[in-house]
DNA sequence: GTCTATAGGGGGATAGAC
DNA sequence: GTCTATCCCCCTATAGAC
């Protein structure tokens, strides 16, 4: 029974942490192993000590950051609410425009080609495209939305809404962009629930 | 009148063409200036001859992207064809969707706030976003598209699915996202210009 | 476990010959 | 105008003491 008492070796985590605001600030490729220790307030002694390295510990930073964010998304779906509800629900989340998506700002580092990394970011991308995949058609079950849509490209293009969004704020340096995006989606839903 | 023969110096525009294909496919920050010489065929000398450094040199390949993209984006709006045909015109057009878009694959880098290289990159979209705003505009007179929406969030909206079918692309690795993306707002807009 | 010291490589730019 | 040689700094990782 060594480890009654979590070993509260701090160090380990303080990197994690540290990770996880940097992957979020400046990305993968950016963000430097020195930035990371100064941060966390580690010495490059413990991170290869814990870690293999850069990479590996960035990978264990982002399935803790996937794990939080799975759980951002899954409080949208509120069972007492309607299908188109929780669609119109997961519009409106509030999002840091100007910082980025945590998992879509690395879309275009050459790390997202990485064995070890894609697979942690596109899963999730997986689980939110099912998810509202399967909103979408409940949406039309519920006489929501007209079933001439497929819901798959209605819930990839929501998905792309988001994510571009993003993208034109960064671009134009302003929050207003991905706002006047997600009010367009919200709008669009909104008419074709009324010609259904 | 010296320079009759236009001054067929090739290296410097050796190197802006490197640059351009080293933008779209690295990006800038993971864009040397040594890969642009092995590229381009150029010595150093030449890169700072004809230029401050790496900063200005993807300045002015940038600026070569935008005319390039400007007319790229111009043919869509087809005056034989109605608004909304152009709307749906735009979103067919063929894209390299693995690759990313050639400027909104930077919005997620330090330099999108560079205070140089930003606005080259932000006009342009600015320019989508006023253009497919009148198109939209027209559609809505044209009795295809129900007045309730707002033209500016739907233009807005419409870039951020092309944007975002990139990342998603990206991300999963595939081209197919991109293309469900687009042909999810093909539908929607289809779908709203019955109901109108 | 955690630290500091150090190494090897590449990034971006300058110097100066031709 | 174009080239090669060189510089300085930072990035990532390893060595080895404590």
């Amino acid at each position: 029974m060594k480890q009654h008492q979590p070993p509260k070796s701090n160090k380990r985590q303080d990197l994690i942490d540290a990770t996880k605001a940097l992957l979020w600030e400046r990305g993968f490729e950016a963000m430097s192993p020195k930035t990371i220790l100064k941060q966390s307030g580690a010495g490059q002694g413990s991170l290869y000590h814990h870690f293999e390295g850069k990479r590996d510990l960035a990978a264990t930073a982002l399935v803790e950051i996937d794990v939080e964010m799975r759980a951002a998304f899954d409080k949208n779906f509120n069972p007492a609410l309607s299908a188109l509800q929780q669609l119109l629900a997961y519009l409106e989340t509030p999002r840091e425009a100007l910082k980025g998506c945590r998992f879509g700002r690395l879309a275009n580092e050459q790390a997202i080609a990485d064995p070890v990394l894609n697979p942690i970011i596109s899963q999730l991308f997986t689980y939110l495209e099912v998810t509202l995949t399967k909103t979408v058609k409940a949406a039309q079950q519920a006489g929501d939305l007209p079933k001439s849509l497929k819901p798959k490209q209605t819930a990839v293009m929501l998905t792309a809404i988001i994510q571009g969004g993003y993208a034109l704020s960064r671009i134009h340096q302003s929050a207003e962009p991905l706002q006047t995006a997600v009010e367009g989606a919200k709008s669009i839903l909104t008419e074709l629930s009324k010609s259904t």
